[in-house]
DNA sequence: GAAGGGTGTAACAATTACTGTTACAACTCA
DNA sequence: TGAGTTGTAACAGTAATTGTTACACCCTTC
């Protein structure tokens, strides 16, 4: 478990893409957080280049359709980089195990944090808000 | 994903795999972290049926062979039951998105949760240790 | 049967990350 | 001009994780 980042930058986008007028505030209000939060994250995606958004002006705008939105895309923009599972430090070198544990490790986590992102590259903002209008 | 447990978890067991008789000491200065550390972890890998061991007597023993044991196995052991990806509190009700959103994200995490999980049933404590072994 | 050394576990400190919040500069538009 | 907004820094509160001390209880050996 990570944070819900993700899951309020799902919220946000799917509104926004309803209507590209809504401010921090009444997304915040959907959301049920402060509008610093929504605009954190906001901010994020822009740096992504998911939304535009113009200072002083309220509301942003997807810069491209919701199918071509994946929650890859959205996972990347909100989530400090960094490994699914982290691997302890400083294992001791004079021991057998201990001296190849990071690297295998590393190379078998790696394979299950692809799965995990090869999952999410296959969903995309589409598809969750059909699920939403249902 | 949040703390260093399974990959302290896999190099005990890698550890106890070749040498039953190791005091949470020894582990402990290879993994280099603190005995109660060790004892903590192995507490939670006894209770998942893994390994087995008795107060006042150094050492521990896997109950099966390491090809039986999955890395999911060990993941279940050692991490609090959590979602991957929690999802944000009380959204908003009366929002056609709010109202929709947490049983929408459930569905849409759950497979991306099981993907992960499915990478980790997929390895298991034998090739790891091949891997050390190279 | 006493001593030394283990395990199992509770309790607490230190650290870190996340969320919520206040504050404010800079900007837009009526 | 003034109300309302975005973008962002800064900080408090909370929660989770790890490391650590402490100690009851249990072997094993002498």
């Amino acid at each position: 478990m990570i944070n819900i980042r993700l899951s309020v930058a799902i919220h946000v986008l799917s509104l926004i893409s309803t209507d590209s007028t809504l401010s921090s505030e009444k997304i915040a209000s959907s959301v049920n957080t402060n509008p610093v939060v929504i605009r954190r994250i906001s901010s994020d995606l822009k740096k992504a280049g998911i939304l535009t958004s113009k200072v002083g002006v309220p509301g942003s705008s997807l810069t491209r359709d919701p199918s071509d939105i994946t929650l890859f895309d959205i996972y990347k923009a909100v989530h400090i980089e960094k490994e699914l599972f982290p691997i302890h430090n400083n294992p001791n070198p004079d021991c057998h195990v201990g001296k190849k544990i990071q690297h295998t490790l590393n190379v078998t986590f790696e394979s299950v944090q692809t799965a995990m992102e090869n999952e999410l590259k296959n969903k995309t903002l589409e598809s969750v808000m059909n699920h939403l209008n249902e």
